[in-house]
DNA sequence: TCCCGTAGTTCGCGAATTATGAACTAACGG
DNA sequence: CCGTTAGTTCATAATTCGCGAACTACGGGA
């Protein structure tokens, strides 16, 4: 099992994050990372929308994601422990992760969830 | 021959967006038909980055991108005039197209080009 | 120490997508 | 009509993707 590779910020493209995003599963995945205060195992992602999604595409995912830059991964005990690398991305291409995440809520008609310290849709 | 589809702005997704800017040489045309002043016709496309595009992989290129919501394309006598339907995608995902430009040309090395009256390098 | 359960990775291969040369179509201009 | 230009469609080779099955890594008992 080879080691993670994580490119360096500089190597960041926007293509790689493009592609990585134009994946539904993909971007639900990176959209819960940016809004969670801890970092998430992989195993918290097993349903996605309503669908189970196979382990190894999960896997893939996760690899995309990590290859693009957008995580970072690191190995806790035996699982895997995610968090975006938000702060670097926002360095290198400002505003970009903002537009992204705005676009992804309003085409789910949700409001820009979560950023602000998560407040809750009434019942 | 089929007519072209052009999707409704409600129906354009952001995953269908990103899929077709996800691949540089369908950014690089949307990026130049961004600050064109006139709708341009495929064929000033036949290069792109110094690399010979051929016509049957143009065709397939603005076909994803219309498809995507991203240009407009109408027959005028024997070419294609495409424009992009900047004004729309806005609409929907209001910022968006600006993050997108402005990753592009940060990657490219390029001071956000072109947009107020495409100033010309000098020689 | 050895075995087991959990969490995730890798392999392999069928399915889907993409790239592109070749053939085709549409719109003019003589 | 014929030729030219501009672009589309078709067929197929090459690439990428999805996912089940097998594998690896780690931690926890007994």
């Amino acid at each position: 099992m080879r080691p993670f590779t994580h490119p360096a910020v500089e190597d960041i493209t926007l293509e790689g994050i493009l592609h990585a995003l134009s994946d539904p599963e993909r971007m639900a995945i990176y959209g819960c990372l940016l809004n969670a205060e801890a970092a998430q195992s992989c195993a918290n992602f097993q349903k996605i929308n309503d669908r189970t999604v196979p382990k190894s595409t999960l896997s893939q995912h996760f690899r995309v994601l990590r290859e693009a830059g957008l995580i970072r991964s690191e190995r806790r005990g035996v699982e895997m422990l995610n968090t975006s690398r938000r702060t670097e991305i926002d360095k290198r291409f400002p505003g970009l992760v903002d537009a992204l995440v705005a676009a992804w809520c309003r085409q789910a008609g949700k409001s820009a969830a979560g950023r602000k310290r998560g407040r809750r849709a009434r019942a």
